[in-house]
DNA sequence: AAACTCGGTGAACAAGTGTTGTCCGAATTC
DNA sequence: GAATTCGGACAACACTTGTTCACCGAGTTT
């Protein structure tokens, strides 16, 4: 077992994941600002040398969470427009995949949630960008939609950057809900459809005024 | 002089102020989570024993910046809703307020949005608490407007928490605006009144449904 | 099979941390 | 005026922190 490359490339990515991993787990209950090597190397259970072959700071490490989180993101996205409905059908189905999303990614979602204002500025930043191509993406399924004639640019911009606040918030209030609760669960749904549906009257009668 | 009482209160006070302040000073770069007791008396010029006379640990000291910040807000509330208009009055008048008054209490602001969902458990519930009692006073004053006629007490407290949101969301964004540029306030500015203008259109029509 | 690469270890470093105890001196009370 | 309260300084405590170093051994290349 000698000329099979690749063992060696997939041991370093492996412990890297696991990095990854131990703080995303030590996260929950802190910023990253407050986050330590030593902690990290302990919760993955190496010695805290290792840390610099996989990166050279912390603030790397939350630099390479950030586009993993985005990754969960973007899929959601991409769930979410799969389909083209009724204005009510969108709201259920946007709803419903943002509460599926957020439960299974949770670990991810309270980090942008978190590092979104957070204390340390690159990934404040890092992050701040990824929410822009997101809008950006939704913004341009926007100003397909019939609904969006006679939009100028800046208010389709405004409204899809509503809509990408609207899910963090929703985002972040599943995050307050104990993992089994159901019925606190549908709670938010239920306020976060309420909330798109008012918006959406909005829109309707946008360009009336 | 010896018996005029209230010297020792005052100094006491003042260094407690003193502390609440460097705190704040320090806070504007990390989070609560990564403050430590020491960086703080030292930012304040004074022993680490010294903190003890004021604050039993750093989650106190948190606890009482929630208390102060969410002094600034109130008082922004009230003087939002100190005269009442029509509803494109409203709408500049607010976000004017809000403008004002984040520029005004800068630290406080950033700072009750980076402990929001920040990695301290009860400062987090604290502010919670806040914004939730933030959202019951504005909740009242809708529901004693003649456009919320006939509107089920859940919604307008949906359009209550709505508001909340769309105004921290605002703040925030002011926050990311260096100091002096007014331009990029403006903008952020007139994002936050188009979305406000958006929501009221969905609110006058939110019976028809 | 020999030479080399490289992810991981364990030890050591200086510097920082929260917390406690003792003591001082000014403000307060008696 | 004497006695007491109390906010603050100083020093020490046992740890934890980030970072560097030489070193090992399995994976890889020649």
């Amino acid at each position: 077992m000698g000329h099979t490359p690749g063992v060696r490339q997939a041991r370093k990515e492996q412990t890297r994941r696991a990095l990854m991993g131990a703080a995303l787990r030590l996260l929950e209950h802190q910023g990253l600002s407050g986050l330590g090597l030593r902690e990290v190397t302990r919760e993955a259970g190496m010695s805290p040398a290792a840390f610099y072959r996989h990166f050279p700071s912390v603030e790397e490490l939350g630099a390479a969470l950030v586009e993993e989180a985005f990754g969960s993101l973007h899929a959601m996205l991409r769930a979410t427009r799969a389909e083209q409905a009724g204005t009510d059908e969108v709201i259920r189905r946007s709803v419903e995949v943002t509460v599926r999303y957020v439960g299974l990614h949770r670990a991810h979602f309270r980090f942008l949630a978190r590092e979104r204002y957070g204390g340390v500025r690159a990934v404040r930043e890092a992050v701040a960008v990824g929410f822009r191509l997101f809008s950006d993406e939704l913004a341009a399924d926007l100003a397909a939609q019939p609904e969006s004639a006679g939009w100028a640019e800046a208010d389709v911009r405004m409204l899809a950057d509503l809509f990408v606040d609207l899910m963090v918030a929703t985002a972040a209030a599943l995050l307050e809900v104990p993992p089994g609760d159901r019925a606190a669960e549908e709670l938010v749904a239920d306020t976060a459809r309420r909330r798109l549906r008012l918006i959406s009257l909005g829109r309707r009668h946008w360009l009336e005024a």
